[in-house]
This record gives structure tokens, sequence and C-alpha cells, in this order.
DNA sequence: CTGGATGCAAACGCTTTGCAAATAG
DNA sequence: CTATTTGCAAAGCGTTTGCATCCAG
């Protein structure tokens, strides 16, 4: 039923100031999710650089506009990226690495509107953890 | 306090300290997941008061065993609850107000083999974000 | 007696915020 | 000219770590 027309962009309120354009562009740029400091450090310099402060503000922009993504590693440092990148993870709980998975498996998923209570769905953190072979096998014979 | 003699289910790689126990039992006791903070807080007084660091430790420890799993608040803030309760969130982007949901979209899901690269799954976080109904007024007619 | 667990407090790293200057409209 | 946005650096915050001590086995 909430089936998005093709129509690129009528969203109310797509007033995107041009850092925030940048941003966005950069992270789209990436094949994987930057961190504040991440897209801090590749546009500090330039013709039009960014300070961090900004970086951050307008991430959370981007976010609270739907367009950006963030996840949360387990060190508490956040990794963003396009909202359309339906990406996720496999992380060992033990020492960190990371495996991204192939799909996503809540891809299209549509909460009961009874459960949303007038929430505006915008996106989805899904990951998966766990322990990685080596670190298994550390586990169990130290 | 407890019964310190041999106890009938000596489950194999299930060797939890004291500590670990009382961690578990007190998450288990809130029907709301808690922070480190949180737990400290409930369990620094009493006869056998537990140290922040510690608190922070052997969660670290349950988590690497599958028993506790943690969630990230947007805030960098980490939530703990035991594995066994299935339970996420709608939270939105701009005001934090957050809404349990009733079920879990992937539950019981099992991850194809060849994508698991060896990890042992033990849990997974699942978290919606979006815009409650005041904040996306808001937003629209600032 | 030995290895691991704990407390305390300092250290950390990422993120946020205060404030004045720069910029947009 | 008023309203925003930006930069810089300081502050904030939960979390982690070093180290001496304590406890269990």
């Amino acid at each position: 039923m909430q089936s998005p027309s093709p129509a690129a962009d009528a969203s109310p309120t797509l007033v995107l100031s041009a850092r925030q354009q940048r941003l966005l562009a950069e992270l789209g740029r990436s094949d994987d999710e930057l961190s504040g400091q991440d897209l801090h450090a590749r546009l500090r310099h330039g013709p039009d650089a960014m300070g961090l402060a900004t970086v951050y503000r307008n991430l959370r922009h981007l976010q609270q506009r739907g367009l950006v993504r963030s996840r949360h590693l387990p060190s508490g440092e956040a990794l963003f990226a396009p909202t359309e990148r339906d990406r996720h993870h496999l992380t060992c709980v033990d020492c960190g690495f990371t495996l991204p998975l192939a799909d996503c498996p809540v891809h299209g998923i549509k909460l009961p509107s009874a459960q949303l209570g007038g929430f505006q769905p915008l996106f989805h953190t899904l990951e998966f953890f766990g322990l990685c072979a080596p670190c298994r096998q550390r586990q169990q014979a130290p």
C-alpha cells in the first residue's frame, strides 16, 4: 500500500544544504560505511573544507530526514551510510571482526501500523553478533 | 546464601562467576534494558557491592557467551538485556522517543551457512528508526 | 602459592556544545 | 539587517584500562 511512486523526490522537505549534499555524495562514493571522523578526514581539505562539528551536525540532519542511516560499533563509534543501501553485518563479539551479509532479511518489511504509534519509519539497523572461528577456539581452550 | 553445593545442572562451558550470575539475574528482573550505569547503580550497594569496571567487564563476558545482548542508543550509550529476550524498538531520530515492538520480525531466522564464514551466531539487534508524530510536524513547519 | 577477579581513578575517544565570526537572503 | 550556519576548541559522556590488592582454588 505504501508503494513509493518512482517520482524522484516529492518529499515535503528536501532542502539540503551544499554541505549536506556533499556528505551524502561522499557516503555514496564509499563502498563501506564511514564514521564521522572518516568523513571529516575526507572533507577537511579542498576548496570548501568542512569542520568536524559541521560534519556531525549535518550528518544528524541527514539522518533526521531519513537519507542517512547510522549503526554503532560495539566501541560506540557510529558508522554512516546512505539509507538506500540496505546492508548488514555479522560481527564477532570478541575480536570485532566484521563480515558483511549478502542480503537483508527484513528487506521491504512492513510494520503493522498498529505498532507504529504515529511513527514514520525511515530506516532500520540489523546486526548479527557471534563468535568467529578463531575466537571460538580461543574461548574453549584458553 | 545460595546453594553452593554441586549443582545438578553442570552445563558445559557455562562457567559463570557469582558476579556474572548476579548481573544476569538483575537484567532478567528488569522489564527494560539496562545500561552499564544502571546496573552499577543497582549493584553498588549491598553486602557484595560491584564496581563500575566490574560491571562492564562481566557484561562483556556475558555478551561473549551469548547470554546478554546489547544495543546502542543513538547517543552511544549501550543498553543490555538477556539474549533470550527478543525485543526490538522503534526510535525517533529526532527526539529519541522509543517504542517497543510487539514481536521480532526476524525471530528464529537462520542465516545461510555460506554467509556465516565460520561464525557462530549468538544474537542480533534490530532497530527501526523514524520520526514520531510530534517531531514530524515540527520538522515540516518550524 | 598462583592466576584470575576487583576497585579505584585516571585515561580515552567519539561526539556535542558555546560562542563569535562568516554567510545567506 | 536578521536568521543560519560554520569553525574552533573546550567540555561532556559512557566506557576502558593500569595497577595494586584481594580472593578462590
